[in-house]
DNA sequence: TAGATTGTTAATCGATTAACAATC
DNA sequence: TAGATTGTTAATCGATTAACAATC
């Protein structure tokens, strides 16, 4: 579903109209402001229910809260992240998260210089005690930010435990036998689909004669 | 296009079918490596020229080769990192990028404890000096790694250089009016949709109760 | 030549947009 | 009640899959 991928987007910008006091507001205004269409809008929400009034529009409250509901931000996430190195500790340092309800209790690493420090408070443990730390915490988020070969080792962990979601930075492909749920981000993806819309005009040539080949066909 | 989502993916099954010598597959053979249709994958390839052959299949290596072409991968990028904190630090450190062509130069900073340091030997630099070394350095991408409120001045100086491609980490939306290519990561909306699918079950009663509603309407 | 597999057309599926009746 | 705007159906568009003739 194609909707998943908007709904933080909807969630996001009337976040924004809440904290400007806006009380209410039309497919029309929404489209406006997130470049959709209004008609989108509309099917996107009653995929979830009818949050809207005719002839009144959206309660911005009401389905700011409807869809934080429905992207399950109504209770609090307790995470962990699994690697302290660079990319470990700028993720901890994110307090949009906590802003969001992912709280982070702890970050694991193997390094003995790491452990035992701490970042914006939250310590640094020993890799040894996590399976250990997630079923005492009620952990349900693990991210996994270690060096790709490091990766298959700790989600084998991982699956023992009580986790149910895993948000994956490192570049293994991930299979668990268990339904835990995998978000990969795959940051060489993106950085390649910027590097192919930089280098598309060059290619439309090339694309164009593809395309006129076929044409000249029928 | 959702083409161009597929690409990287290609990109990246294809150069491991070349490290392990594989000389020639078929459309078959990668369908099961990618889980795409077979079908799928001949429609992607033809978009951009024909570059397999019949009763062969594809050449790994030029395929390879083609690939990386569209993706613009054939020559090399120049980068520079805009902020030197823990996300910066966590980029600059990523030795990926430099493999696949993307070579970090320099990372600019405000923060004079930072200026003067170097991060696997890339040099913190000022961030006054920012616009300077861009056009001196033939800077084509960069990556914007600063806090979000900072985020509109430091496209603003961008967009009086030569680069052309923005890698943009901060949540701000940006806007150039020149023709310079944005390519966002929003990690709280790969989060929140980890946070939906971990969800989805509870939801399931809800959106079925919707759907019902409608087939009964009929 | 026979077998394999592409390039390509046609059919299907799903998502987006347009239109409008229902209703606040 | 009249105006506004939703929920919802129908039409359009694009992307995926299936099928097969072309051809190596």
């Amino acid at each position: 579903m194609a909707v998943i991928k908007r709904l933080p987007k909807y969630h996001q910008c009337l976040g924004k109209l809440l904290r400007q006091d806006v009380e209410r507001i039309s497919s029309q205004e929404l489209s406006q402001l997130l470049g959709f269409t209004a008609s989108q809008i509309r099917q996107d929400l009653n995929n979830f229910g009818e949050f809207g009034q005719q002839g009144y529009g959206y309660n911005v409250e009401s389905l700011y809260n409807e869809i934080a509901k429905i992207l399950g931000l109504n209770t609090v996430h307790n995470m962990i992240i699994v690697g302290a190195g660079n990319l470990g500790q700028a993720l901890a340092n994110y307090e949009d998260f906590e802003t969001h309800g992912f709280k982070i209790l702890a970050l694991f690493d193997v390094n003995p210089r790491l452990i035992g420090l701490k970042i914006r408070g939250i310590p640094i443990l020993d890799a040894d005690e996590m399976d250990y730390f997630i079923n005492r915490n009620d952990i349900d988020i693990a991210v996994i930010a270690v060096p790709s070969d490091r990766a298959p080792k700790v989600v084998e962990i991982l699956t023992k435990t009580s986790v149910k979601g895993i948000w994956n930075f490192s570049t293994a492909e991930i299979s668990t036998g268990k339904n835990i749920i995998v978000e990969n981000v795959h940051l060489i993806d993106s950085l390649f689909t910027l590097s192919y819309r930089m280098n598309e005009e060059k290619l439309e040539e090339r694309i164009l004669k593809q395309k006129m080949k076929k044409v000249l066909n029928r």
